[in-house]
DNA sequence: GAGATGCTTCGGTGCCCGCCGAACCATCCG
DNA sequence: CGGATGGTTCGGCGGGCACCGAAGCATCTC
């Protein structure tokens, strides 16, 4: 009860992020895929021993589930919550070096502002209209958190959508867009249109990261016309 | 843009709060008020320079604002946001020391829990019902983040409370609850809610905390029965 | 079996940083 | 002016920890 424990236990929590190895290793895991030590290592940069003791803290902090495959030692975020803790935390850091430093990344990070993966949802600006021209449309209901309406689950059926009945998880819930800074739509829902949209080939990854192509056929779901527009720009 | 880069940004934002001493002071800061930097020493059990050190890094950073007033140097949070985003954070960190001590700290944290401020706004399970009730009346409207509505503006202009015109924060806003885990109402209108229940004697601070204590007027309050008698029972 | 691959354990090194006491500066007070 | 008080600077100490290379397991492949 008293605040100094109180401090020691935020310090404690925080410290598991204070590295850039494991911070940089956090956020790799955002995409939601589970990955081995040596993938992490290798992006991060550093040698395998180092990384398998991060991996140590990391899944002993609770931040991060491990399994074991054969001599693979697979790694992912805990869940959902872990994942939206973390972008919203991203999003909140102030971000000290906004510099576009070529054109290649710029083009980049558009596309990743565009349309991406968070964790098992989509986000980015599509992921944000999608949440919006969703709740424009009587299906979702923001009154008290967010919650799916009648209308919803019956739009969520015509479109063949089935939904992990999922143990504890929430249906719907809302997830702090990372560069949009408004929320979208996560829970296990989110997962389950991500999910069709893939299968469906509204989006498609685009190799090497988290950032989605967004084909036509996402005219089809009753965005703004103007969303529409920017989200076919270019590409 | 590359992810490794990224991962040092959010360390270093981390590190600030990665240190007990630090991390203490900051959830002292919690209060709203601002503390000098003797006073933070004795509360985290450090030697003046120490803190001085701290507080450096911390105002550095940006997580605090200092005012030099004479020989003083009297440090709060840089903002509300960071209040928000720090009340978050202790919120999300798992727990681990959940065992009631003894009977006064159990009292205590159950007065805190009851009814305490927030930065400067009204939280625990008074912050929290008042949200509720304002919701449920029609005053505060969640479609699209929260926003007030015009019955909103009536009921505050009703009650006489003058609004903080304010350069840029946000009229109204939603801020997780440390004990309750849902959202109760910050921004301009909830400090001046705060303000109000101050200066109207709904609630008096209790010595040596954030927790408050809720009078008999919080009756006319408009919420629910239940919730009324569980503000008023054992004081 | 032998060799390759993924990962961990173990020493050892070096750095960072939290901490303090002593000295120092600034301000307020009589 | 001198003494008290709040705060900072400085030097130094100690511990923690991120990192690596070498060696050691475990597993898969041929």
């Amino acid at each position: 009860m008293n605040i100094a424990s109180e401090g020691q236990e935020l310090a404690s929590w925080a410290r598991m992020l204070a590295d850039g190895t494991r911070a940089t290793a956090c956020l790799a895991l955002l995409d939601g895929r589970a990955w081995t030590a040596t993938e992490l290592a290798r992006l991060a940069g550093v040698s395998r021993p180092t990384i398998s003791e991060h991996l140590n803290v990391l899944v002993a902090g609770g931040l991060l589930t491990e399994v074991r495959q054969g001599r693979h030692r697979y790694v992912k975020l805990a869940g959902p919550e872990t994942a939206e803790l973390l972008e919203g935390l991203a999003a909140l850091a102030p971000r000290r070096t906004e510099i576009a430093t070529s054109l290649a990344a710029a083009s980049k990070r558009d596309a990743f502002a565009r349309a991406r993966t968070c964790y098992d949802h989509l986000a980015g600006r599509l992921g944000v209209a999608l949440t919006d021209a969703m709740t424009e449309r009587g299906l979702l209901d923001w009154s008290d958190g967010v919650a799916l309406t009648t209308e919803g689950q019956r739009w969520l059926e015509n479109l063949g959508i089935q939904v992990d009945p999922g143990r504890g998880r929430p249906l719907v819930r809302s997830c702090l867009d990372v560069t949009e800074r408004r929320p979208h739509l996560a829970g296990r829902v989110g997962a389950a249109l991500c999910e069709h949209a893939l299968k469906q080939g509204w989006v498609t990854h685009i190799t090497g990261g988290r950032a989605l192509k967004v084909t036509g056929s996402v005219r089809d779901l009753g965005l703004p016309a103007g969303v529409v527009r920017d989200l076919l720009s270019r590409g």
